[in-house]
DNA sequence: CTCATTTTGTACCGTTTCGCATAAAATAAT
DNA sequence: ATTATTTTATGCGAAACGGTACAAAATGAG
């Protein structure tokens, strides 16, 4: 690792950059970014943006992929087995609603859902890289309620695989909803609701 | 109505224009689609185009108010009061998916999730007539919802109003992951399993 | 020091973009 | 027929677009 490279260093930090393409890409859609505009944010001119990280596609891509190792990243944390399975999904509403509702002029919505779907046609990759991130979200929920359910938590015989996606199914909810101007009471009704819904009203 | 107009008639369609122009928008979203595009859909040249319905921007929103206005018309034909709520529920999703699920290279899911919320922050008026789709729709499924109480088709005290949001966030769903890519099979059992949740398991 | 290698910055290229100016065409009113 | 009015069609123009060529700058290797 860190070997020194030969030529001249580079002067700016790939995540740091990747992180900052990602702010200006979740405001204004793919096609919506211009290449000066993701310069201008990363501080970085076009040629160094194309030496690193390819065409304007292959940098979305990366910022995607990287997004969604953050969000796998989150989700684990917040499905921690040592809690019981209503506060993991607690935890997975609150941090995905600490996401959603951060942003400049208005809540930005989740990053995939609300940019990555306006290109998913065109954009076959995008398309699966999308359609993975949203396996891996189903099938990190998934696992924890197939525990939930050898430790009684969860009904025998619940079907894991449905309730999963259907937990889900209120995260993607509450994402569009972000984007579209709901408020934080609002949102955090909905998943509560979620949350009587999946694991019983108590 | 029908008083003729004075000068030269139009030669287009202005419903099916925008029918057309909705196809554009669908596959490539609003950024990614240009105005040579749309010409070479609907047939018209950009200056009629602009005479018509304005800049791209206003076009846009005609389409999105046509998407809404029709969803709004589908989805009180599923709501029949005549029905079960459960069949309600079950016509709501088997349209919706109807509609997702066409495309030519890919399904489209829909219009709305999948491009007007990449517009929504740039873009204000986008924002709330997004905003007021959703609103409308979770209004419409609740009203119906309501009326299920009354005639005990739903337990008395049943929240009403979270239970219609929650019927929402499964199609919210649905709409996501049919512009993933998801197969129609997946996409009926998450239908299904949100009409066992809310209606109860029978 | 000299050379090879990599990154940086300027400047540019060809294309596409949106929007409009202008004139021809088609109709109703007179 | 003439005029007023509206739509159509060609084509322009300035700006923005994605992408790259090229030389200067900054490092390690020899």
């Amino acid at each position: 690792m860190s070997e020194k490279k030969r030529g001249r260093p580079r002067a700016f930090d790939a995540r740091q950059t990747l992180e900052k393409a990602r702010e200006v890409f979740w405001d204004r859609g793919f096609a919506g970014t211009s290449l000066d505009t993701l310069s201008a944010a990363t501080q970085l001119n076009r040629p160094s943006l194309y030496g690193a990280f390819g065409d304007k596609e292959a940098l979305y891509l990366d910022v995607m992929e990287a997004y969604r190792a953050e969000s796998m990243d989150v989700l684990a944390d917040a499905l921690d087995p040592s809690l019981p399975l209503r506060d993991n999904l607690a935890k997975v509403y609150k941090s995905a609603l600490e996401i959603y509702l951060h942003g400049e002029t208005s809540a930005r919505g989740c990053f995939l859902i609300s940019t990555a779907t306006a290109e998913a046609i065109q954009h076959e990759r995008v398309r699966d890289l999308l359609s993975r991130s949203l396996e891996d979200f189903d099938g990190a929920i998934e696992q924890r309620m197939a525990l939930a359910v050898e430790r009684g938590e969860l009904p025998g015989g619940s079907d894991v695989h449905m309730l999963a996606r259907l937990a889900s199914a209120v995260m993607h909810s509450l994402a569009v909803r972000a984007r579209a101007g709901d408020s934080r009471e609002t949102l955090e009704a909905l998943a509560k609701s979620g949350i009587d819904m999946i694991c019983g009203k108590t």
